[in-house]
DNA sequence: CGAAAGGTTGAAGTGAGTCAATCGTCGTGG
DNA sequence: CCACGACGATTGACTCACTTCAACCTTTCG
């Protein structure tokens, strides 16, 4: 339902994503790896020599399919990415978007095939890690051991955390937090980025709060509304970071109502959105 | 504090078993490993001498509290648990029912704290896998790197499908949906279990699936209307699995609305809802 | 027994979805 | 060139699925 068709046209389509073609040569050692997944501790020196191959990914490309072979799983380098998980009735859903810093792929390593469409969303690269070579490394070098789980254990702290947000949240509480973690994950040394263009459509992100994308719409304008964020198409600015936080946990304690005191604040905010220059 | 009464009384070779108050020894063996997670290839033969401690939980008892230092992860032998992920907030969401061949407390590999309260339903016994021990093991046997990884594979397709759940699905579908699971992994050897008992509380099960305790009794009864379930009490009976899953697979494609056909197949539906005019 | 907890049911309110119209920006082609 | 459609986004009006509030029943247990 969802076609990418980026400024590219729809020239690029190649389905069988052939071997040779987009894998370079070794350019990513293995303290790259390291340093991706945000491990702190140096690697033995001898890891050096680990090289994993690189792939491109223009925007609105496939990383990889739906049903597609399990083999590896991959880092990401720069980019972002959208995963589309889906059923056997067809439904689909972004379950999350992946960007540098992420691994991604390990889903399906127990199938044996990827239940899920990860796709870029623009220009992209990541680091392929072949799951042999990781287990051989893991072999020989025992930090390395600890390494892969921490991969797994990050991938999953992050779905636990979408269930939760997906039960517990209201729809502005959610777009809040996405905005407020996609502010975080976009920053770097800890200092999130304030500043920024949203790399996924509407209906992208409406997919992965579990909305309807009039909704997410409406809760942006809401929110540009109180002036803790400015909304201009893609372009987001993050003006009063503390607000966006309060936003989440205020839904966090009441989800929808039971207010102890009038708190007139909220609803009639004033309808002044407009900076539309 | 219970006595646990292993079958074999034999003593743990490699006792890392801890502090021995609540572990008793070792009586779980690789290949009961392997085979909880459902790994088809048979371990090495030397792996057989690899043991694990057991640990008993009463109901209610907690396995793991949020906030624990992570050491190690737990498979289920029996018994039910629920597991609870917290937010700062306060607030808190059943994310997981882990059972019988589930590895549970991969959360928290990360950060290295568990973020997640995980309590026994009923009677419980787990097999303790410290990290330490199983990544020697995975040093020492090809084979069980890839078993590590599975269990966490494994833990990782649940979280993604349950968000898939929350993001996509209609109350109905929700309730049905987990009737469905839950028989399929309540049941053995690939056959489902038509009739049990609900191991845990509406509450439970409305944290779960995103919904209000009304809202759950009101599906059950629901359900039970158009005969395709028995309700009475916790106990469920399952009168017509392909209807169940007809309930989930209807939703899938309409969320709410756009029906393709007047949809004549539903059986002598319960005035649950008055089909639009 | 009486309180507490789990569960069911009814009535009323609302948050978010649906439907639908409008606008802006592309990319394409007459 | 501009019309044309396709897509993304916004906004309004209406609707409904689910929540909330509330009463009540049952079982459990101190």
């Amino acid at each position: 339902m969802i076609d990418p068709s980026p400024r590219t046209g729809r020239a690029a389509r190649d389905s069988t994503t052939g071997p040779g073609s987009r894998s370079a040569a070794a350019s990513i050692t293995f303290p790259d790896l390291a340093q991706l997944v945000r491990i702190a501790q140096p690697a033995p020196p001898d890891l050096a020599d680990v090289r994993f191959a690189v792939r491109r990914c223009r925007a609105g490309q496939p990383l990889v399919r739906n049903g597609d072979p399990f083999r590896s799983m991959y880092a990401v380098r720069h980019g972002v990415f959208k995963q589309v998980a889906m059923n056997a009735g067809g439904a689909e859903q972004v379950v999350a978007f992946p960007m540098a810093g992420d691994v991604i792929g390990a889903d399906g390593i127990d199938a044996g095939v990827h239940h899920a469409d990860i796709t870029a969303l623009s220009e992209a690269e990541v680091a392929i890690l072949p799951l042999a070579q990781l287990n051989r490394v893991g072999r020989e070098f025992p930090g390395a051991g600890l390494l892969l789980s921490r991969i797994f254990g990050k991938e999953l702290s992050r779905a636990l955390e979408g269930m939760w947000m997906l039960g517990i949240l209201s729809a502005t509480a959610r777009v809040a937090l996405f905005l407020d973690r996609l502010s975080a994950r976009l920053g770097s040394g800890g200092a999130p980025r304030l500043a920024f263009d949203l790399p996924m459509t509407r209906a992208e992100i409406a997919s992965f709060l579990g909305l309807s994308v009039e909704t997410v719409s409406r809760v942006l304008g809401a929110l540009a509304g109180t002036g803790i964020i400015e909304v201009d198409h893609r372009r987001i600015v993050i003006r009063d970071a503390a607000g966006l936080k309060a936003v989440v946990e205020r839904s966090e304690t009441d989800p929808p109502s039971r207010r102890t005191e009038p708190e007139a604040q909220s609803r009639r905010a004033a309808p002044v959105r407009k900076p539309r220059a």
